[in-house]
DNA sequence: ATGAACTTTCACAAAGTTTTGAAAATTCAG
DNA sequence: CTGAATTTTCAAAACTTTGTGAAAGTTCAT
């Protein structure tokens, strides 16, 4: 396979695969082509190498930088603005995560809080059933933020070198 | 709070928040109420409680069975059929997990595979970065790959509870 | 076998999201 | 300053996803 027909490849299934993860389509295959190009990119090859439109290009580059995946280098002589990716890939998804933990985990544990306390009639099979869902809910959300945490400030051999260890 | 009230503010967070996780919002509803009902719920229960019409709860009640969170309960004596959400979150986030890997991940990953070998000038700097980012993506996804297995075949107090005291 | 009860399907409608492109705003060299 | 280069915005268009409800299909007690 050449390189021109496989990168095509790995930004369209790039795309495809971020979709489901909160991240749009065309704003997974700028941060693709990113990846696996050596040096920073303009918004103009951007669109010119994704078939995308200005305003497009520039909503999810700037989308990108929000997510912290993608920064802005200025390059000496040149007028324009240049991006290059993140392009670890522990770093990359620690900071996915970090940013769905913050935009959708703590809102809902906050809701899920905010109903552990509800009035009525405690012997009532659905009042009951719903406290303890919530409750239930609430307990495995600690486990998962504090497990969350723990990833997202470990260093990847720290991280995998001992949870691999620890789980053979 | 009064329930009623928090069942429907549960609800309608529990819907927004699945719809961030490959699950539709309406099904992702269906699966709330299941999850805070002491008893099983027929479809038409759904569809009233919900206002949602014949159809879509139809759909989504399929969709969930086929995601392995929801089961048909027979109840002797009444010719509809009812349903029951699995009530244990542990198990819930398991086998979500266990889904989305087989359906998002894992094609994924064979897609990375396939583009592990390419033609071309080895020296060049675009077709060095490419093949970089590829195995660097197979290196993390093997290891994404073995901490999703333990953790999908663990049961809760044995991974939470060791890894938790793994990481005090 | 019949038909009432119930479930499933599907064409179309509604809602939601993404993309476009042109205009407005900003930046910067001369 | 000025105006060319560049970036940003935004309303409308295109597209995608989800929801509806009536009709078709299935099941089962009699």
């Amino acid at each position: 396979m050449k390189l021109a027909e496989a990168r095509t490849e790995f930004i369209t299934k790039w795309g495809a695969f971020g979709s489901h993860w909160g991240i749009n389509r065309t704003m997974a295959q700028v941060h693709a082509l990113l990846l696996i190009s050596a040096d920073p990119l303009s918004q103009d090859d951007i669109m010119e190498q994704l078939n995308v439109s200005r305003g497009n290009a520039n909503m999810n580059i700037r989308a990108l930088m929000d997510w912290g995946l993608v920064e802005r280098v200025i390059i000496p002589g040149e007028r324009r603005e240049f991006f290059v990716a993140e392009k670890d890939i522990w770093k990359v998804a620690t900071q996915i995560l970090r940013e769905r933990k913050k935009r959708e985990f703590d809102p809902m544990m906050k809701t899920v809080e905010s109903l552990e306390n509800i009035e009525g009639d405690k012997k009532d099979k659905n009042h009951k059933q719903f406290t303890e869902t919530i409750s239930s809910i609430k307990t495995f959300g600690r486990q998962a933020d504090r497990m969350m945490d723990v990833m997202v400030k470990a260093d990847e051999n720290w991280f995998i070198g001992s949870l691999m260890k620890f789980f053979k």
